[in-house]
DNA sequence: TTGACACATTCCCATATCGGCGTGTAAGTT
DNA sequence: AACTTACACGCCGATATGGGAATGTGTCAA
C-alpha cells in the first residue's frame, strides 16, 4: 500500500503548506481562482488542483459566476484536527497546569474526607 | 516535484493515522515498542518506522533501557498544527460568537465616544 | 464568428510512501 | 557459546503525489 490519498481527509490535505497557504487567503472571504494564483505566486493549474483536494475534503466551496469561480472557505472541515490537538493543549499551554493543580487540591481534599 | 517528506514537518508526520494512534497511546506515559505492536495490530517493522518518523519531527524521544526502547510523547510538538487551526476555530465554536458582540459593544461605545 | 479570458483537466515523471518480509544487532538468559 | 528477546534497518513493489506544460471548456466581447 501506499501513503493515503491526500484527498483521504483534511490532515491530508491540509499537511501539504501550499494548501494552508490557500486556507489562509481565503479566511476573510471568498476569492476568484486568479487572484489565488497572484497572491500565492504560483501557476493557475496548480491552484486548481489544490482548490479540488480542498473541495474533496470539504474545506472549500465554489460559487460560479459568469467565467469566473469564487472559492471561499468552510473552517468547519478543521474541526476534527483542532479536536485531536485539543487533546494535547496541556503539553505547551500552563493554563492547564493550573487546572491540574485544581484537580489535586480536590484529590486531596477527597482522600482527607474519606 | 513529489509529495513532500513525511518527515518534514508535524503536518505530514500526523497525517497518517497509525502515527496519530501511537501518539494516543503514548499520551499517558511512555511505552516500550512491543506494548504498541499490541495496542495497534501491527506488524512490529511497521511500528518502528512510524515512530521514527515520530521522532525526526520531535514528536516523541527515546529511553534505552536494557533491550527496551520507551517512547514518551512530546506534545509540544504539535503547537504548530494547533495554532494554525485555532485561527479557524471561530467556524464551530459559539463562544467566538459571543467575542463578536464583545467587539461589537465596544466599537460601538467607541463611536458613541467620538 | 473569432478571439480573449478564467479555469479545469490531462499527460508526463521523479520521488517518497506504507506495508510485507527478511535480516541485522544489542541485551538478556540458560 | 547458543538461544531468545526487543528492536532497528534494508529491500521490494504498487501507488499517489506535485509541479511543468499543453490542452480542453465555458463565458464574454468585438
Amino acid at each position: 500500500m501506499a501513503r493515503a490519498a491526500t484527498t483521504t481527509d483534511v490532515f491530508n490535505a491540509v499537511a501539504e503548506p501550499r494548501r494552508r497557504e490557500i486556507c489562509d487567503a481565503l479566511a476573510d472571504g471568498e476569492r476568484p481562482v486568479g487572484e489565488l494564483v497572484e497572491q500565492l505566486g504560483l501557476a493557475q493549474p496548480q491552484v486548481s488542483k489544490h482548490l479540488k483536494v480542498l473541495r474533496e475534503v470539504g474545506l472549500v466551496e465554489v460559487r460560479e459566476e459568469g467565467r469566473q469561480r469564487f472559492y471561499r472557505l468552510n473552517g468547519h472541515a478543521l474541526k476534527p484536527i483542532h479536536d485531536w490537538v485539543k487533546g494535547y493543549e496541556r503539553s505547551w499551554n500552563e493554563r492547564f497546569d493550573r487546572i491540574d493543580d485544581v484537580l489535586e487540591e480536590l484529590k486531596q481534599a477527597e482522600v482527607e474526607r474519606s
